[in-house]
RNA sequence: GCGGUCGUGGCGGAAUGGCAUACGCGCUAGCUUGAGGUGCUAGUACUCGACAAGGGUGUGCGGGUUCAAGUCCCGCCGACCGCACCA
């Protein structure tokens, strides 16, 4: 009798279809349980073994749920709009609807060959309009609520793709798709104000579980300071507002630097006396690429404004104002004051340009190098500060400035608005028109969904125009508000719009009179477990719980955060510990192991490869373990004696192995809850099995390997199915055995075991370890002072000797 | 530089402060097989010792706490991930 997998696969598959096993039941008597993962990106590569890693561990999750009794709400969709399907339908003339829908039923198959436990009923799909209609509406609640406005400001170009970029979709200066060169462009884009969460999206992490990289990442893209705004008076008349952190060191500021961009440079222009050196650096700072101004660490360049001087307010003293590009227009005022003595990029740019180094805060040597310990530093030739610390002397300065007028208290944030707009075809339409007289008018609710309009070519324009810009009967309509005539917005909205609330939808997919429905809202938010990639950190992840919160603030959701706990897994890597990619032939594809080894082998060994939340390198040898483990689990089928009952010589692993794999499975250790049914299996073909044993055997391996155990199940003459038995409970007091063998220890040294009665009394435990021959030798005659007895593990006896140190 | 994670056999990796290396891969030997890219059994950290009995040493390095440290504390070294001229 073989162990045939594809057989035993597909009768499963097409049978658990058949019965609808999987379908949220929606049973109000039972608790609900939300399990995610982040859907996929129907790329034309099909499903890659990356997928399959969070997509088997969260399939276990929910197949556990099931069985504990919850109402699992486990869906799957797809996020479809995006470049490379524009990108491939382009270059093969295919419309990209027609190439989206081609590879949803692909992926679709290759997810179903796995066995995945989803909810089909449930499907979204971010390109349809049913779906973006309620995209369309989010984003016209924005706009209502003042989050969402249109500003002409340098963006992210990326110079392949032709279209704009959000701030952390911009990775090392390059695209972070194409690896192509990202390029400052003034352009007017739609804008989405995340700043305005900035707070609560800190604050609000502590409310939920996730990884505490992830919380790191997010708190430091979010980039919270604390500081002032301090007005510097200058000899042109003009104020110049720099933003600092370091507020206390004002009296050592001994310059000041501005950005290229910063609108005094183009203001002061004509009263410079070298006003066509500070216009050459400002030309050559725009041409430079991101990747060019960030890239290098290089040395600190800059112009003096000459014919300008500011005047440090605290001592009264004229100081210079220089440009340079290591100042950011896009954070604080564009503007510092520089204090070479307590910053270390003051302090590069002083010793360039020859500049005076004041020590304010002493405790360094600020010849040497910036003094910037702020634990420790006093302040000194500082005036009405001198003596104070650097924390007292910060609130100190902030109440002097306030109180002479020059400054205030701010509180800064790295977090820039979210970019929205993006120029291509393949994306939802924003629902809004420009009139020549009323500006930009949201487009009516009626109108939604707004159809992406079928057009001749896809290709993006050079000129950074929306491929939609060339439909002119869809571009000119008319004015909502007055009435004449008006144009329609022709870009589009990014990727990351559909998968901001997609997790909503699942929840109530068909729903056309609202995104969702608040009662079924209520019973299913927030996402209990969300599991997904580290990628996402800092993109998907904070955008949709920008969103969420929106949606929390007008009342269509009631939760304030969308995911109580987030996980995140490793990527799978190649043989060598390489990333996996066309380039480097190395791509495994699941197709290849489910069709040599079985579907039930691929699950089990993608969870086994290790660590569900560090890089794995994929392992051909491996795999096969993991099928000879699948094989040894069969061969248990003629092997069972007819007993229903547990075995009492299983009984007590049996229950331990119920504990473990249970407690396993919550904290994202799948290899070693594989690992422990490997030890019962191995345990099984020692000291025999039964039917009973059998049975409790399949239901804690059926969410890792549902086919063969519900083929087991069958065969065994078990009624119904495997996967929706009850996950069996375990009695605490089964998991121990009788005995327990026992660590016996001389001075912290092992020197034997013994054998004795479970919950063994102290005397008894140090009369067997006394008993023992290798004890007395080790003890060496020596009288035992005292000893320490650990129930069921072990004794340690300390020898008189030992005692003094000897 | 800042933030985070982490250093354990030949390899992937296990270990609520309590017998380091579970489980799997690989390897070695024996059996099985017509054959094996099959299956089974046994072995597999290093070292002294006779490949024995029996010792000793071992979780990146150096200290410390403890009856007991891979685990906790301090200081180094190294790796990986994220951010990075954010004032």
């Amino acid at each position: 009798m073989q162990y045939d997998s594809q057989k035993i696969e597909q009768k499963w598959q097409a049978r658990w279809a058949r019965e609808g096993v999987y379908r949220t039941d929606g049973d109000a008597g039972k608790e609900k349980y939300y399990v995610l993962v982040e859907f996929p990106y129907p790329s034309g590569n099909g499903l890659h073994v990356g997928h399959a890693r969070p997509y088997t561990a969260m399939d276990v999750v929910a197949r556990r749920r099931r069985m504990q009794g919850f109402d699992v709400l486990f869906p799957m969709g797809w996020d479809a709009f995006g470049l490379p399907t524009e990108n491939y339908a382009i270059a093969n003339k295919i419309h990209p609807a027609e190439v989206t829908r081609r590879n949803i039923a692909f992926f679709k198959s290759q997810i179903n060959m796995m066995g995945y436990s989803f909810d089909w009923g449930r499907e979204v799909n971010t390109t349809d309009p049913g779906y973006y209609r309620w995209t369309q509406w989010i984003f016209l609640k924005l706009l209502e609520h003042g989050l969402a406005y249109k500003a002409r400001m340098p963006v992210n170009w990326c110079t392949s793709c032709k279209c704009v970029l959000a701030n952390e979709e911009v990775v090392d200066g390059v695209c972070e798709r194409c690896g192509s060169e990202v390029v400052r462009r003034e352009k007017s884009q739609w804008m989405l104000k995340i700043t305005a969460y900035a707070q609560r999206l800190l604050d609000d992490l502590d409310l939920v579980e996730y990884p505490e990289r992830v919380k790191a990442q997010q708190r430091n893209w979010i980039g919270r300071s604390e500081g002032a705004d301090v007005d510097f008076a200058t000899t042109t008349g003009e104020t110049l507002r720099v933003y600092t952190t370091r507020p206390d060191t004002l009296f050592g500021a001994t310059y000041m630097v501005i950005s290229p961009e910063h609108p005094y440079v183009e203001a002061w222009r004509d009263k410079l006396e070298n006003g066509d050196e500070v216009a050459a650096y400002r030309g050559a700072a725009a041409r430079k690429s991101d990747f060019e101004r960030t890239e290098l660490q290089k040395e600190k360049t800059g112009v003096r404004l000459a014919g300008v001087e500011a005047i440090n307010p605290a001592t009264g003293g004229r100081i210079p104002i220089f440009v340079s590009d290591y100042v950011l227009m896009s954070y604080g005022t564009g503007a510092i004051m520089a204090v070479p003595g307590h910053d270390e990029r003051d302090w590069a740019f002083a010793r360039v340009f020859g500049l005076p180094i004041v020590e304010v805060v002493a405790g360094g040597d600020v010849q040497t190098a910036a003094f910037t310990d702020v634990e420790t530093g006093t302040l000194i030739n500082s005036g009405f500060l001198n003596g104070l610390e650097v924390r007292q002397a910060k609130a100190r300065m902030i109440e002097w400035l306030v109180e002479k007028g020059l400054g205030r208290a701010v509180t800064n944030f790295k977090l820039r608005d979210w970019v929205f707009s993006r120029q291509r075809y393949w994306g939802e339409p924003i629902p809004v028109r420009h009139c020549p007289a009323c500006g930009a008018v949201p487009a009516p609710e009626s109108e939604l969904p707004l159809l992406l309009p079928e057009v001749a070519s896809y290709e993006p324009t050079d000129t950074g125009e929306s491929p939609l810009s060339k439909m002119r009967d869809w571009v000119e309509t008319v004015c909502p508000r007055c009435g004449g005539p008006a144009e329609r917005e022709t870009d589009t909205m990014p990727q990351w719009a559909g998968s901001s609330w997609y997790f909503l939808r699942y929840i109530d997919p068909a729903n056309g009179a609202a995104a969702v429905d608040k009662a079924l809202a209520r019973r299913y938010m927030p996402v209990d477990w969300y599991n997904g990639g580290m990628e996402h950190t800092t993109l998907h992840l904070l955008y949709s719980r920008f969103w969420h919160k929106f949606l929390y603030d007008i009342g269509v959701v009631e939760t304030p955060e969308p995911y109580a706990r987030r996980t995140s897994h490793g990527m799978i890597l190649g043989e060598g510990g390489e990333k996996m990619s066309k380039s480097r032939g190395n791509v495994i594809s699941p197709n290849e192991i489910v069709d040599r080894y079985g579907a039930d082998t691929m699950r089990l060994y993608i969870l086994f490869i290790g660590d569900f939340e560090k890089a794995a390198s994929w392992s051909p040898q491996a795999v096969k373990g993991c099928r000879r483990f699948l094989e040894r689990v069969w061969g248990l089928l003629t092997r069972a004696a007819p007993s229903g009952e547990i075995s009492p010589a299983h009984e007590a692993e049996i229950h331990r192995a119920i504990r473990k794999v249970g407690e396993d499975i919550e904290h994202l250790k799948f290899n070693t809850a594989i690992a422990a049914l490997m030890a019962l299996v191995n345990r099984f073909y020692e000291a025999g099995v039964t039917k009973g044993d059998l049975r409790a055997l399949l239901t804690l391996l059926s969410p890792f390997a549902p086919h063969i155990c519900e083929e087991m199940w069958e065969r065994l003459g078990y009624r119904g199915f495997v996967v929706r038995e009850p996950w069996p409970a375990y009695d605490r007091a089964k998991t121990v055995e009788d005995t327990a063998e026992i660590a016996v220890q001389v001075g912290g040294k092992l020197r034997a075991t013994v054998v004795i009665p479970t919950g063994a009394a102290d005397e008894e435990a140090l009369a067997a370890a006394l008993a023992e021959p290798r004890i007395q030798k080790a003890l060496d005659g020596r009288r035992v002072a005292r000893h320490i007895y650990v129930k069921d593990k072990l004794i340690n006896l300390i020898a008189e000797k030992d005692r003094q140190g000897g």
